[in-house]
DNA sequence: CTGTTAGCGCTTTCAT
DNA sequence: ATGAAAGCGCTAACAG
């Protein structure tokens, strides 16, 4: 039973020959039923499996990548999977690999372009049969590579101008669209974005990187539905507080207790909503009272709070669901040219939109307690 | 079968003899330079390089690992990456790993003993260097024969009675102690839990499997703590509402609207404080005013409610950080006996705990608004 | 310092 | 149906 060689760091493990022997059988016999190939007669096939199963044999996959030049890997490189959203895109990636007989390898990236490259290229010398990536920077020269070399790349929530690379995105511009149209349709003038989308200092021209960054692309759907709606549009009333909870919760401080206060509040992304909800809270501010707020992504702590917050929800398991199922058509050798997805985000309506107040009351900072 | 059609999408890679010729030295020599080891002239080492930028090589570790036995890989299996807690302690060992060369293979076991050892099968298939584990059942023989393969295995989260596997754990018992206490210290004597973990009928042996269980670590806490205090246990006031949220939501409404509704809630695990929340929400129930609420696990959200949430706080990143820590001292072969490394959890006070309300205020349902 | 030569464990001709 | 033998790309002895 346990055969362990004395104090042995890397006991030797059972291998196809040891088993053939046991069984009295060939190499190739036995490598043909324990790899469940070729044919065997039920005879030997029975003699070969009780020889393994005695022996403990179990398959070494190491060898037979180095085979079949498959390793039934993926890699998976997200900005940080302690964010909600990319841990339920990770989970939806997983979901579909396991199902078609793959794992899954998990990189973080933290927005750094460098670690990203530096994943991706690890991953390709593993051999991973593809890879699904949020991309941190506009250059994606180490993707092409991974192309070329024959490792097919899927871009998950982010897609890159000018990369000839499937990618699967939600409709940012669109959500955002519909999300501030709610709030003008109630009578919002005043409409504030938070957002962690760079500051180009041009308030038409949101951001260089075209399409990367998704929550560019929200502010750019706020604006057109603030021109849609024929409200005039400020740059006052769009802060870009970073990626930090207390950037947002200080740009919403500065914004509610400034002479500019808007009557409504849209988050582009969701450390965005927690950092204007700190603040809310501490200027015991009444949602939608006196002010109207919609965040993006759907938390599990929306439903929570008092008034419920309304938000665009993203389907961030089905983004990483399409992208892996994508991506797995592709290893199969779908060579079709490669195609944007774009999923529809959906408004959850809840209790934080209301009309315009009329009359503004005062708020002032107090310790939250 | 199948061998792809050399125009297929396999493109051949550059390999160490393709660069070897290429630069017009031997394969040792060139897999020397390449594979930083053994030692080659200044020249020679220039000219290899050369050519292999010329080709773009780039190392196949699948053949490294097949020589090495080493795969710089750690398996890790978690209930679901999707909770926080989980996504955290991931976060954590990815980090660690990362520094260390290696890279992260990730597996959801959903709560299924199945699934755990279909993955851990796997893992080993693959040859692994080593596994963290959150096992989800009791048994542990395909993790001792992991390690029994060569393959060493900490436990995360949880421990394992009777197994001789490393493990990093919370102070569950002495962190629902020490909750419990601050209740019973504000006067309340008809503290609620609400809890994930199975029951097994009897309330003073709360359950089987040991020390497998968090959660029932916390309701034996829970228990220890008033019995110190001299309040009398009731069953009734423990409710076991299982892994969903609206479990515990529709337990609470029950106790809060019932005969002996209790003064104080404490909560094992955070799916637990989001259903109780809710329900706290629809009866409109005043914290701590109608009811002192301690939830376990501080999710960015607990900040945001107002009062803020007291809670128990895991140290979840530093538990995967060390769990992997731990296993990478035994990949390097450290053979001290196994360990039990118990991380400390500390008590957030914020403002959802007060003094035993006096009299009870009548709650009824309300549909949230 | 450098080149030659065996393998790692498996899959796959190619005979038998 | 089965066995012998040739590699996959790399590392590690072992010469030179």
């Amino acid at each position: 039973m346990a055969v362990m060689p004395p104090s042995a760091r890397s006991p030797r493990r059972v291998t196809i020959p040891d088993v053939a022997r046991h069984a009295g059988v060939g190499q190739a016999t036995a490598a043909r039923v324990l790899g469940g190939y070729g044919s065997a007669s039920p005879a030997t096939r029975e003699r070969v499996l009780a020889a393994a199963a005695e022996l403990g044999y179990s398959t070494n996959a190491v060898a037979r990548s180095m085979i079949s030049g498959r390793t039934n890997t993926l890699g998976v490189v997200v900005a940080d999977v302690e964010n909600a959203y990319f841990a339920r895109a990770v989970r939806g990636i997983t979901d579909v690999a396991v199902e078609a007989g793959l794992q899954v390898i998990l990189a973080n990236s933290d927005e750094d372009g460098e670690k990203e490259r530096a994943a991706v290229q690890l991953f390709i010398e593993r051999r991973v049969d593809g890879l699904v990536v949020t991309p941190s920077t506009a250059r994606h020269d180490h993707l092409d590579r991974a192309v070329a070399t024959g490792v097919p790349v899927v871009l998950l929530d982010r897609a890159l101008r000018g990369a000839a690379l499937d990618s699967v995105v939600a409709d940012n511009r669109g959500a955002a669209r519909a999300a501030v149209t709610r709030l003008t349709g109630h009578g919002h003038t005043r409409i504030a974005t938070i957002t962690s989308a760079p500051d180009t200092g041009d308030p038409d021209q949101p951001a260089t990187g075209g399409d990367v960054w998704t929550t560019t692309e929200r502010v750019t759907g706020y604006q057109q539905a603030l021109r849609a709606a024929g409200v005039p549009r400020s740059g006052e009333l769009i802060r870009h507080a970073g990626y930090r909870r207390c950037g947002a919760r200080a740009a919403v401080l500065d914004l509610m207790t400034g002479p500019a206060r808007p009557t409504a509040l849209f988050t582009t992304d969701n450390v965005a909503t927690l950092g204007a909800l700190d603040a809310l809270r501490d200027l015991a501010a009444r949602i939608p009272g006196d002010v109207s707020v919609i965040g993006f992504d759907d938390a599990e702590w929306t439903t929570l709070i008092r008034p419920r917050l309304s938000v665009v929800s993203q389907p961030a398991q089905e983004l990483g669901g399409l992208a892996a199922r994508t991506l797995l058509r592709r290893i199969e050798g779908a060579d079709t040219p490669p195609r944007r997805h774009t999923l529809r985000t959906t408004f959850v309506a809840r209790e934080s939109v209301g009309p315009a107040p009329s009359r503004v009351r005062r708020l002032r900072y107090e310790e939250s307690s």
